[in-house]
DNA sequence: CTCCAGGTAC
DNA sequence: GTACCGGGAG
C-alpha cells in the first residue's frame, strides 16, 4: 500500500479552499448544520444558506424552540427538504438527550434523525477532532482510482470505511487532515468527469494512472430524470406553501395548473406522509 | 445529458 | 441491496 497520507497532507496545506466550517471555533452546531446542507448539495449553494441559518438559530435549542414549518421555510430552495425536517428533529433530540450540546460520540450522533455514517463521523472528526474514517462520494472516487485502479467507485458500502481507515495516519491531527484532504482532492482535482491528473499530488502513487486510465465501467446508480418527475411536483407544491406561509392554501388551489392531476395528488400525499405538509379542513400548510 | 461533503425505509 | 427524495450548474 503506497503512502497517500503524506502527499495529501502536503497538498492540502496549500490547496485547501477557505470554507466557513473549516475556521477554528466554527462550532459543532455549525459543522452539523453545514453537513446536513452539504448532503447532495454543492458547496457554493450551501454557504449563503448556512450563514442565514446560523444567524437565525445559533444553537440547537434555538432551532428546537421554533416550529418545523420555520425550518422548512428557511430551507428555501436548497432541495431535499426532508433534510430541513430532520435537522429540526435532530435539534429537538439534542436538547432532549444531550442538554442542547451536539454529542461527540459517533453512536450518539448516529442515533440522531438524518445522521448516517458520513455525517456522524464528519461531526466527530471535524468538530471534535477524533480519528474516524469520513467517507463521502469524493473520498470513494479518490480511493477507487488511487488504490483500486478503477475509474469510478462501486456503490457505497461498509468496505469504504475500512479502505479509508487503511490510509489514515495513527496520529489524530494528521488523520483529520487526511480525511478533509481526500474529500477536497475529489471535489477539486480528482473529479468525476474531467480529473486534472496533472495537478494531482497522488499521481505518482495512483493505480488508475499506472494502469493507463482504463475505463473500468461504472457501477454507480443512475439518477432518475428530474423533469416531469414526482420530485419536481413535490418541489412545486412545497414552493407554493413556502411562498404563501404562514397562510395555508386551499387543497383545490395547490398547483391547480399542474399537467398531471394524479401526480399532483401523489405529491401532496407524499409530502403529508413525510411530515413536510399538513392538511386539515381542506387546507394545506407547512408542519406546525 | 451529467454531477453533487447522503440518509431513510421498504 | 434498492428505490426514493430537489434543484441548480456545467
Amino acid at each position: 500500500m503506497p503512502d497517500l497520507a503524506t502527499p495529501l497532507i502536503a497538498w492540502y496545506r496549500t490547496h485547501a479552499r477557505d470554507l466557513p466550517w473549516r475556521h477554528p471555533g466554527f462550532g459543532a452546531w455549525g459543522v452539523l448544520v453545514s453537513e446536513f446542507m452539504l448532503q447532495q448539495t454543492p458547496v457554493n449553494r450551501v454557504i449563503p444558506h448556512l450563514q442565514a441559518w446560523l444567524a437565525r438559530w445559533p444553537t440547537p435549542a434555538a432551532l428546537a424552540a421554533d416550529a418545523p414549518a420555520e425550518a422548512v421555510h428557511q430551507w428555501a430552495n436548497l432541495g431535499y427538504p426532508r433534510r430541513a425536517l430532520w435537522l429540526h428533529r435532530a435539534a429537538v433530540e439534542i436538547v432532549a438527550r444531550h442538554d442542547g450540546d451536539v454529542p461527540a460520540d459517533v453512536d450518539a450522533l448516529l442515533a440522531l434523525t438524518g445522521i448516517g455514517d458520513y455525517t456522524a463521523r464528519a461531526v466527530a472528526v471535524f468538530a471534535y477532532g477524533q480519528r474516524h474514517p469520513v467517507v463521502d462520494t469524493n473520498t470513494r472516487r479518490v480511493l477507487a482510482r488511487a488504490i483500486d485502479g478503477r475509474a469510478q467507485p462501486d456503490p457505497p458500502s461498509r468496505r469504504d470505511l475500512i479502505a479509508m481507515t487503511a490510509i489514515l495516519p495513527d496520529e489524530v491531527t494528521a488523520s483529520t487532515i487526511v480525511n478533509a484532504a481526500t474529500m477536497e482532492l475529489g471535489a477539486t482535482v480528482c473529479t468525476a468527469r474531467a480529473p486534472r491528473c496533472d495537478a494531482c499530488p497522488l499521481a505518482a502513487a495512483c493505480a488508475w494512472r499506472a494502469a493507463g486510465y482504463p475505463d473500468t465501467g461504472d457501477n454507480r446508480r443512475r439518477q432518475a430524470r428530474y423533469e416531469g418527475s414526482d420530485r419536481q411536483a413535490r418541489g412545486a407544491v412545497l414552493r407554493m406553501l413556502r411562498d404563501a406561509a404562514p397562510t395555508p392554501i386551499p387543497l383545490a388551489e395547490v398547483i391547480a395548473d399542474w399537467p398531471d392531476a394524479r401526480q399532483r395528488d401523489r405529491a401532496v400525499d407524499s409530502l403529508i406522509a413525510d411530515g413536510l405538509a399538513e392538511a386539515s379542513e381542506g387546507l394545506l400548510r407547512l408542519p406546525t
